[in-house]
DNA sequence: TAGTAATATTTGTATATACAAATAAAACTC
DNA sequence: GAGTTTTATTTGTATATACAAATATTACTA
């Protein structure tokens, strides 16, 4: 079970760091940047809901796009707001290219039932784990 | 997919390193150990097969287990052979013990088949990633 | 057999992520 | 409304792993 969930993401996020590759960011941050995109204002609250990942890691990568000039933060009292700039904004068609690809990717190779499945099952787990 | 895997791996990750705490060792040195103890003179090459790591990784993990004093290395040529420390073969009724307390915890919660046939699925997409 | 290719391992450095502590603000409580 | 608790975010540091280059040795080839 370590070994098998273990190499399983490792080939997942390979295969989904080549699929964003033409657009210069890792998987995790071409998500946030899209979720950013989606919602102006979203706030890193919420990233950590949709994106599964610790407010330190969430904190890291707005930090990341903010250098790159791809998103901006406000901050308000205790909370802040992320909203992506325009040059974000044009990107927005390519990003969903290489979402498309990704998506292609896997279900090409597993077909788009068993993916579905899989991921299905994984979620189950995941959820189970949570305590 | 993408999150859902990594997901997934994390909170196994917790588990098991949870599972292996009362030794002092993070899962995948705990399984190297394993290796090293049930096959003398082990080399890394076999090693990275078995864990599925990459050589670097697996040098890393080598390096950790012989400053605690657990294995040893001998170089000939361009080999290495890895053997446990009589330290560490004292240590193996523990070992087996994190390993079953990792196996009960997840099956608990997941059920045996459950977990048996998700590892299966796993493995097979891993398997199909390769390439 | 000298020169090149292949193999095994290690080293330098990078990525993705987390935990725990620090900071700051807002929300309760009495 | 002063003091405490909760919530949101950031910062310092650590872990697990990988890639690419370096090193060393053995195997092949012409």
């Amino acid at each position: 079970m370590y070994f098998s969930s273990n190499a399983l993401a490792r080939k997942i996020e390979k295969l989904a760091q080549e699929s964003w590759k033409p657009v210069g960011l890792s998987p995790s941050h071409a998500y946030l940047l899209m979720l950013v995109i989606e919602e102006p204002g979203i706030q890193p609250t919420a990233l950590v809901e949709q994106l599964l990942l610790t407010p330190s890691t969430i904190t890291r990568l707005i930090e990341k796009l903010e250098e790159k000039k791809l998103v901006v933060r406000t901050t308000e009292g205790k909370s802040t707001n992320v909203y992506a700039t325009p040059k974000a904004k044009q990107m927005l068609p390519q990003l969903n290219k290489c979402l498309g690809h990704f998506y292609e990717n896997y279900s090409t190779i597993l077909g788009r039932e068993e993916s579905a499945r899989l991921v299905q099952n994984m979620n189950k787990v995941t959820d189970k784990l949570e305590h």
